[in-house]
DNA sequence: AGGTGGACCCGAACGC
DNA sequence: TGCGTTCGGGTCCACC
């Protein structure tokens, strides 16, 4: 499940690998990627467009081209970039793209369930797409505890179905959630508008600090998950609640529970988060 | 208007 | 052993 600290992870590994070169050829193989534009018109498209900068938006990776064009590509649950190592690229039925780059190397997009998209957008069409969907950025400047605040105001669906909600915050995932819940010892199910000033505090802190703790481990890497240098990441061993049920709270000893809000599989200690 | 739940996928885990 | 069933997860969209 790429969240922020595992796209973040991707590019950047990709981005050494990819900026200043040239789309030589660019293959893509499973229709849905580029749904509901053409595959092959996207990619004849993509051909000749030269990479300025890799950024990540939230659990977008944007692909800036010296046109001014972006390809916003979401991993969304189990997409993923393999840079081509000595022996080139292993034959592999989930590659669902290859696109080989005019230093001669291969890079390839590889998605098991095929959620993953890629959209190529004009150069003025990038930033209202991206700022019509996401909200702060939570490892940014403007990634204030006040800032959180004003998003949650109001709102009555439960604090981790409003930390979903990528407007909110932008790169927050099922698991990063629940483990920055876990860390401000606040209860999944409270409605977000119950929060106090001090809860919010806290709150923000410990967004911030679950992020930085995943980003220090390159990610967490469940079922297939790997960094395009074909690594894993370490943080699944750091865990604090996250899938956990039934273990001991590291910080209390009371046994994890598992329920659902909004919709997810929810990880806590209901006794740390009243 | 804002919140909720189903659809989209398919491998893994589970049940019999 | 082998089969069928359930589950999950990010986002969009229909519905309330």
């Amino acid at each position: 499940m790429p969240e922020l600290p595992e796209v973040e992870t991707v590019r950047a590994q990709l981005a050494p690998a990819v900026i200043g070169r040239r789309l030589e050829r660019v293959e893509i193989r499973d229709s849905r990627l580029t749904r509901p534009e053409d595959p092959v018109v996207v990619a004849a498209e993509l051909v000749g467009e030269r990479v300025a900068a890799l950024e990540r938006r939230g659990k977008y990776l944007v692909f800036w081209f010296e046109s001014g064009r972006g390809l916003l590509v979401h991993l969304r649950m189990t997409g993923g970039f393999r840079l081509a190592g000595g022996n080139g690229l292993p034959d592999d039925p989930y590659v669902r793209a290859v696109v080989t780059l005019d230093d001669g190397s291969d890079v390839a997009y590889r998605d098991v369930r095929r959620f993953g998209t890629w959209q190529l957008l004009e150069p003025y069409d990038v930033e209202p797409f991206l700022s019509a969907r996401l909200g702060e950025e939570p490892l940014g400047r403007r990634f204030t505890a006040r800032a959180l605040g004003e998003r949650l105001a109001g709102r009555r669906a439960p604090i981790k179905a409003a930390l979903l909600d990528q407007r909110t915050i932008a790169g927050m995932g099922n698991i990063y959630v629940d483990e920055a819940l876990w860390r401000a010892r606040i209860h999944p199910l409270r409605p977000a508008r119950d929060l106090d000033a001090e809860d919010v505090k806290r709150l923000h802190r410990a967004v911030r600090r679950a992020l930085e703790a995943g980003l220090a481990r390159q990610g967490a890497t469940i079922r297939n998950y790997a960094t395009p240098d074909g690594e894993s990441g370490g943080m699944q061993h750091e865990f604090k609640v996250y899938g956990r049920a039934g273990e001991p709270c590291p910080r209390c000893g009371t046994p994890i529970e598992k329920t659902r809000a909004g919709g997810r599989g929810t990880w806590y200690c209901p006794s740390c988060q009243r």
